[in-house]
RNA sequence: GUGAGAUUAGCUCAGUUGGUUAGAGCACUGGUUUGUGGUGCCGGGGGUCGCGGGUUCGAAUCCCGUAUCUCACCCCA
């Protein structure tokens, strides 16, 4: 039996369901924001994602599907939502345009890593990403909207927030931070060592306790911020306090992207296990420009879609469509061509085969229709039908040529 | 890439120190006087015990390998 590649899944049934759910309801939601869909390849240019996502991480380092297509292109299935969308945004010259453009996506991403719970080689973000809006109070909408979506769903979560500076303030910080780490270098765990070359600033997120113990004494990056940032920091709390949205400072959260900058915050679930980040996001002013478009300020985030499917809470689904059955050989005819035309409007479900008046109802029943009709030897006989609401118990006879 | 635990029917799982033809519940399906539904009654189908080797008179059971799943690490949504 040929089954699928480890980490890549089918959806369907009750998953399915769950789903579409989401993605309706977090489109709805991006929608009354303003936000535009915009749909971008799956495949990219390597280089792409070498210079956005940086090839410092592990995304680009060691979890990236790519190969060289028959035309020699290097080319890779995409790790992450935001590269594309930067790179549509300079490539249709809308960083030439000027104002504001927003948008909104969904779609695969890829990875090649170990699968664990919440954790796939082919999964779905939702995202959304935000073009030529200086403004904190932008920063403040992303995360209104997450809170929005999520909400809606039924999730809780804990928001936490931090600020990553920029490029004034945020080489200085991780000088003292390598001067501070080095120091010790002989104590920490092997991870952090091998961090301290490729991402200093990610030993912070270090879960190893011992390391956590002796970084409480580290720098702290928002004791470091220049006044630009530091002000943008404080109005960001300030405008969340104002509309009643709760969140947690956290000094150690970092994103593991290089192009956030300013702004990050990541809405944890701590009902999912260890992978329990279900959407982050934040500022990225610089990415624009080092991906050769005109200097444009963004702000962005991404939801997982896979670790938030079972913390959805779904509505209550209620009886739906129309079920018809045969008692007699006779009669199926008859259901075939009553069926077809009330398909034109309505849901229908039929069986081929004739049953007695009981069995039929149960099948109604099971599968949730919420009119039952049933032809017999009386029916084609007089032309008329019984339709039967399941739902309210009361039913009614009309002629077949009225349904 | 590293570590641990799993894999028996469509699903959830039993299966004794290795011993006849591998079981249950649910699901599916047929019947239960041609007329009223979630939980009536009676029957039926369905398994290469993940896969490949090995030990043994004999393996679902013990050993080795391998694949996949799960959980955790790394990393990230």
């Amino acid at each position: 039996m040929i089954k699928s590649l480890r980490g890549m899944n089918d959806i369907l049934s009750e998953d399915y369901k769950r789903f579409t759910y989401f993605i309706n309801t977090a489109t709805k939601v991006a929608q009354r924001y303003g936000f535009h869909f915009i749909e971008t390849p799956l495949l990219e240019e390597t280089a792409l994602f070498k210079r956005s996502v940086g090839e410092s991480s592990d995304i680009v380092g060691k979890e990236m599907y790519q190969f060289i297509d028959k035309g020699q292109n290097d080319v890779c299935l995409r790790p992450e939502g935001t590269a594309g969308v930067v790179r549509a945004f300079i490539q249709k010259k809308l960083d030439k345009a000027g104002g504001a453009h927003r948008f909104f996506y969904h779609g695969s991403m890829f990875r090649y890593e170990r699968p664990q719970k919440g954790r796939l080689r082919q999964f779905h973000q939702f995202g959304v990403e935000s073009f030529g809006v200086n403004s904190v109070y932008e920063d403040v909408t992303m995360i209104m909207m997450v809170s929005d979506i999520l909400k809606e769903l039924g999730i809780g979560y804990r928001l936490q927030l931090n600020s990553l500076g920029d490029n004034n303030c945020m080489p200085d910080y991780r000088n003292k931070l390598v001067k501070f780490v080095k120091e010790c270098e002989d104590d920490i765990c092997e991870d952090c060592v091998r961090r301290l070359d490729t991402n200093p600033i990610r030993v912070l997120d270090c879960k190893n306790d011992k390391c956590q113990t002796i970084y409480d004494g580290a720098p702290k990056l928002l004791n470091n911020l220049c006044d630009s940032c530091d002000d943008d920091f404080s109005s960001l709390k300030k405008i969340l306090q104002n509309n009643g949205i709760e969140y947690e400072i956290d000094t150690n959260l970092v994103r593991g992207l290089d192009y956030y900058s300013k702004t990050a915050f990541e809405f944890v679930s701590d009902n999912i296990g260890s992978q329990s980040a279900i959407a982050g996001g934040g500022r990225y002013d610089k990415l624009v420009e080092f991906l050769d478009g005109r200097p444009t300020p963004a702000v962005g985030f991404a939801i997982g879609i896979e670790r938030l499917m079972e913390l959805i809470v779904m509505p209550e689904t209620s009886r739906d469509g129309y079920y018809i059955g045969a008692m007699d050989e006779e009669a199926v005819d008859l259901v075939m061509s009553l069926a077809h035309k009330k398909r034109k409007t309505d849901k229908v479900t039929i069986d081929y085969k004739a049953k007695n008046f009981k069995n039929h109802i149960k099948a109604a029943d099971k599968i949730c229709a919420k009119y039952f009709c049933i032809i017999g030897s009386n029916e084609m006989k007089d032309g008329n039908m019984i339709i039967k609401d399941l739902q309210n118990k009361t039913e009614i006879i009309i002629k077949q040529e009225e349904f």
